[in-house]
DNA sequence: ACTACTCCCTGCCAGC
DNA sequence: TGCTGGCAGGGAGTAG
């Protein structure tokens, strides 16, 4: 599920409920993530402040008042619930509201932080492909994770030039290209197909065709890195995309989903006005993409 | 250095 | 109904 807008979303979430409180306690019930969580995860964590909580591409950062930094990758099926003190509702305990609503979570809640706020926040993950890391603050610059990420779409540096460079010369197509995090940072397979939609760009292109042979953006460039900030501004707006599961942290659905113009529609007409063209799904790297080939060239 | 492919894991759904 | 194969939003590792 989570791609940048998830993993944004879901901060915005866990912010309140962690920003500024202390983990009173924390449960592993399963550690054998992407990694196994080391033997003194709990311990690493427990008594510590979180001073502030950031994203980077799809990694959510927790900053400790230890000095470490907790890592936190959702994978393909990851997600994070909070559940507040009943008193924020109707009146009762917490640990009697969250068992009680826990029910229907409590198969794949892996990790589960009791915050000093009252706030319980767990992490459930059916396919375990989600990753936690605690890393100290001074060695985040060299943590192979992320030292190895590109720019950060919606951020001011990245634009047509970059976008260009990274792709001169190569001569794969512009959707592995897109969903090589080492080139952007944050898309996935639903919005490296909206935003290749939106440049009316063949996610067939060879990537190098959007730089000139000295590495300088051509139009393609532009269009598609306003596509890559178009896409991605609204579909934080719209709290994400849901697609089998709940992403928000309050269980609420996100909406993106209804406003693909490409991903899932299969079949479907182009929404582009006047195109008349219908949506196709070929496999690229083993994945499904989605495009319509009569206005994406 | 590139690129493409395999694999990790569970759940769900269409088709038989 | 129950089984089977295919597919799923990610990305590390490996073999060319």
């Amino acid at each position: 599920m989570p791609e940048l807008p998830e993993v944004e979303t879901v901060r915005r979430g866990l912010a309140p409920a962690m920003e500024g409180a202390r983990f009173a306690k924390v449960e592993v019930h399963r550690g054998d993530l992407r990694w196994p969580l080391p033997k003194d995860f709990a311990k690493r964590l427990e008594g510590n402040t979180v001073t502030g909580l950031g994203r980077r591409a799809k990694y959510l950062l927790a900053d400790l008042s230890s000095g470490d930094v907790l890592l936190m990758h959702l994978g393909m099926s990851g997600s994070f619930h909070v559940f507040y003190e009943k008193g924020h509702h109707a009146g009762g305990g917490a640990a009697g509201n969250y068992y009680h609503e826990r029910s229907q979570h409590v198969t794949h809640d892996h990790v589960v932080f009791h915050m000093s706020s009252g706030a319980i926040v767990t992490f459930n993950d059916p396919r375990r492909f989600g990753s936690m890391k605690i890393v100290a603050r001074e060695k985040l610059d060299a943590e192979p994770l992320l030292n190895r990420l590109g720019p950060e779409p919606l951020g001011n540096e990245f634009d047509a030039a970059m976008l260009a460079r990274a792709c001169k010369g190569k001569k794969t197509s512009l959707k592995a290209a897109l969903s090589d995090q080492r080139v952007v940072a944050g898309l996935g397979n639903i919005y490296v197909c909206e935003a290749l939609y939106r440049a009316r760009l063949s996610p067939k292109r060879q990537a190098s065709t959007i730089a000139t042979r000295s590495g300088a953006p051509n139009d393609r460039a532009e269009r598609l890195v306003e596509g890559i900030k178009a896409v991605l501004h609204d579909a934080i707006k719209a709290g994400g995309s849901s697609l089998r599961d709940h992403k928000r942290t309050d269980g609420e659905l996100g909406m993106f989903q209804h406003n693909f113009r490409v991903y899932d529609r299969e079949g479907q007409k182009c929404r582009t006005p006047g195109c008349g063209g219908t949506v196709k799904r070929i496999v690229q790297n083993g994945r499904s993409t989605f495009f319509c080939p009569s206005c994406q060239k």
